[in-house]
Order: C-alpha cells, then structure tokens, then sequence
DNA sequence: CATGCAGTTTGCGCCAGGGCAAACTCGGGA
DNA sequence: TCCCGAGTTTGCCCTGGCGCAAACTGCATG
C-alpha cells in the first residue's frame, strides 16, 4: 500500500510524454528536454498517498499515468473525494494558488506514475516556458468550475440526480467504450460514489441495483458500465436542450 | 434597483483607497496612480448585478466598499451562494483563472463601490506590479478552500451545524462588534442564509427562533447578531481544541 | 394614514434517505 | 483448493427537514 519511489538516477525519460499536453504544448524539444530533466518520476501503488493535506507542499506533479483521487477528511473522520484528476494533467499545484501546504490529500486509484518537481522551480517554469502559466490557470479555472457545480448539486438535487451526474462527469472524463457501453476507467466502489455526493453507500448501491434492473447501468465490484448514458441524463435533472 | 454608471470623469480617486490593500501594497505611489487612473469607478445599488454568470468577462473589479454576494442560478430557478465578498477584495476576476465569461453573478448584498479595469489590462497587472499576481493567487487559493470546506460541510453535515458554521463564517469575515454581540455587516435575510446552506428558509427560520429562545443569537429582519459565539461553535460541531 | 409588499414565523403531515444489522459474493493469497 | 476479507446487497425502522399553507410584522411609499 505505500509508494515506491523510484528515484533517479532512472530511465531517460522520453520527450513525446510531454508534447501533447497543453501545459507544454508550446514548448520546443530543447525545453521540453530540461524540464524531463528536472523531474523525478514516481510509482504509486493504487490506495496510496501521492501527497496528504496539510503538508508543506515540496513538488507539484504531473500525473503521466492513473488516476488520482484527492480527498479530504472531516474532523469527525469521514471522507469527501473533491476531485477526480485523468492523466495527463497537473496536481498538487499549491504553488499556483498561494499556499504552502496541500489543501487536500491526493490518493492513486489506480496505480499511477506521476512525474514530479520541486516547488521552487514553479516561478522559472510559469515565467522561462511560453504557454504553462496559462494552461495551468485555465486548469484551475476548470476545477473551480467543477466544484462550483458540486456545490449547487449537494445544495439544490436529490440523491439520485447527485449520483447520476457523478457518473456522467465520470465517465465524460474518464470513460472508456466498451461492448457493453461506456466504462469507467478506473476502479470505483459505492463508498466512493457516497463520498462523492454527500451520501452513504448503502443508497448508491440500492440505486444502482435499481439501474440496473432498467438496464441503464451494469455494474460489478468496483466497476460501473454505463448502457443508457442519456437516461442518466434525464434522470440527473439536466433541462434537455429544447 | 438598476446600477447607476458613475463613469469618468469623476472626481480624482484618491491614493491612499489602495495602499493597504494586499494586491497593491507593495507599489509606490507613482505606480497607483497609474492604476487609478486607468480605473473607473461605478456605484451599485443593493441587489443590482455587478456581472453576470455566463457573460463576457470585460472587467475585473476591486470591491472598495459594500459586501457582494456571488451566486450562481440552477437550471431549475434556485440560487445557491457561493461566495462572500467583503469590501477591499478583487471579484470578477475571471482572466486569473483563464475563463474569458464569469463563472457566476455578482450582486450587491449593500449599496456597492467598485473599481474596475478592463481585462486586457490584466496581463500588464499581472507583470508590472510587484505583488499584484501573488496576492491574487492567494486570494484564489483562499476561494478555493472555502468552498472545498463548502463541499464538505454540505457532504457531511446537518443543516444546524452547516447553518451554525455558514454563520460563524459570515462573523469572521465580516462581523461588527456592537453592544449586544457580533453583528453581521451587510443585510442578509433568511433566505439568503438558506441558499448558502442548501436548505429551505423555513427551516432557518425555524433555528433562528430556537436559537433566540437559548439566547444564542438576536435576529431581525435583514439582521443577525450573534450574543454567544462559543456556543455556536459548539453546535457547529467542530472539534473543540483538547 | 392607509396600503402593500418583503420578510418572517409557525403548524402539520409526509417521505427520502440514513442507521443498523445481517447475509451474500467474489477474487486473491496461502 | 480453501479461506478470508473487501466490497456489496437488502430489509426494516425511524427521523430530519422539506413542502404546503396560512398568518403575522414592519418598513416604505404614495
């Protein structure tokens, strides 16, 4: 269950990890080449901690490959997952926000490798590489966006329309298609789901059993296969467009 | 109820309005009067829109004076608040976080003073004034905790304890001491207080009452004054320190 | 001074969904 | 192969808080 780090010195890394994400999207092969250099590669286990909440924030990551959970735990010991982060993109990003410690743990769901650099070269990479500052900035925007919408879902819906937009932003940004229909990419449980919307496990799995008897999901340990996306989408309460 | 456009030319803005503010602290007094200069100042009435979710983000705004509440509008009609705005804070700064429309609307809670600069003059903020990116970005990553601990609360806790801490929240950030307890600065109704804790205004008024009947608080209309804060505390259910 | 409206209070009934408890199922490790 | 534990399902009961309805209170306006 811990992280395996698996320092330098390692692998050379290969340029064509970087080019095609926006953050560096713009740079040229030689920038591209210091700031592989500059980075220590990681292993994560899935169930472990990437960093934790409240931690002097040391490095801001990349997360090459996986997908990560962040999460924060209530005083009385519950959990709230705040965000769900794909490859390819920034996490851990303190630095761009003002803060010197995570605002929040950062769990691997699945196995993952993340690249990683060290906070003090934040300032260099925003101001020295054409593009990431702004990318980076847009990244943030999105997530305040998503909890924006996470708010006035625990405020305003029902359970059931919590959920069913959970899955659909789920696999709107992690879906996978399958025979059977769209997947989530990565492993999910119902307590997971609960976290998510603010409710217990014991309702999302009374749902999802219900789902499925009308075959709009199919659902195993740990996996949910959308069939019917846009019966979700009626159920989640979204105005259909006209 | 509309926003009467106060616009130049005006009376010369004085500088001593922003020398204790966090983003132009550090500036000398050339570099604000630049600022001001290129400025224009725009009174608000209470309730009228400063911007609206969705439309294009023109200007960025410094709240001189008044208290703003940040709101968004579901698909269904109903409001939730996302935010408070005390006066001396930035709002509608949208180019910060790489949006080109706001994420939401800005409405005076009081009658309101703004500044504000047209977003092209964001990237010349940004580079020219020492301090300037820095203290917004902390203010970003400041919005951001709030509403993670929005989340949160909402996820897991009961409408007495989210009411009791959006209070607390609201005393904290801008209460008033007055003779017969900690007053909250800017009307707020119980509607408002619903809105901000995803529940009904019936249900606030209901605790209000009970809370007024312990002698925890004192309300009127518009008005809230807290008599017994540790006691509020202690409903909101954080952990008492040791 | 009358009138109206915005904000508030309160009562009543109901039900979505949480709490608790128990049983089941699958997958992986010894 | 069997066993164990994590993850899931389901039933039953109970209640927090919402919906609905109606009345009340002041402030503001003509």
């Amino acid at each position: 269950m811990s992280s395996q780090p698996a320092r330098k010195p390692q692998f050379r890394l290969d340029e064509s990890l970087l080019t095609d994400l926006p953050p560096f999207s713009r740079l040229d092969r030689r920038q591209i080449r210091e700031i592989l250099d500059l980075a220590v590669s990681r292993r994560h286990d899935a169930g472990s901690a990437i960093f934790d909440e409240g931690a002097q924030a040391e490095r801001f990551y990349l997360l090459l490959d996986g997908h990560v959970r962040v999460v924060r735990i209530t005083e009385t010991g519950e959990q709230v997952i705040a965000l769900h982060i794909p490859p390819g993109q920034l996490l851990g990003i303190a630095p761009a926000i003002g803060r010197e410690t995570y605002p929040a743990t950062a769990v691997a769901a699945t196995e993952a490798i993340t690249l990683g650099w060290p906070v003090r070269l934040w300032p260099d990479f925003v101001c020295d590489y054409d593009g990431f500052a702004t990318e980076t900035y847009k990244t943030v925007g999105k997530r305040i966006g998503e909890m924006n919408t996470r708010i006035m879902e625990l405020a305003t819906q029902q359970v059931e329309q919590r959920i069913a937009n959970s899955i659909l932003r789920l696999i709107n940004q992690s879906g996978r298609k399958t025979d059977e229909g769209i997947e989530i990419a990565f492993p999910i449980t119902r307590q997971d789901l609960s976290e998510l919307t603010g409710t217990t496990l014991h309702t999302v799995s009374r749902l999802l059993s219900a789902w499925e008897k009308q075959g709009l999901v199919k659902s195993a340990r740990r996996k949910i296969v959308v069939r019917d996306a846009h019966a979700l989408m009626l159920l989640s309460g979204a105005q259909p467009r006209h």
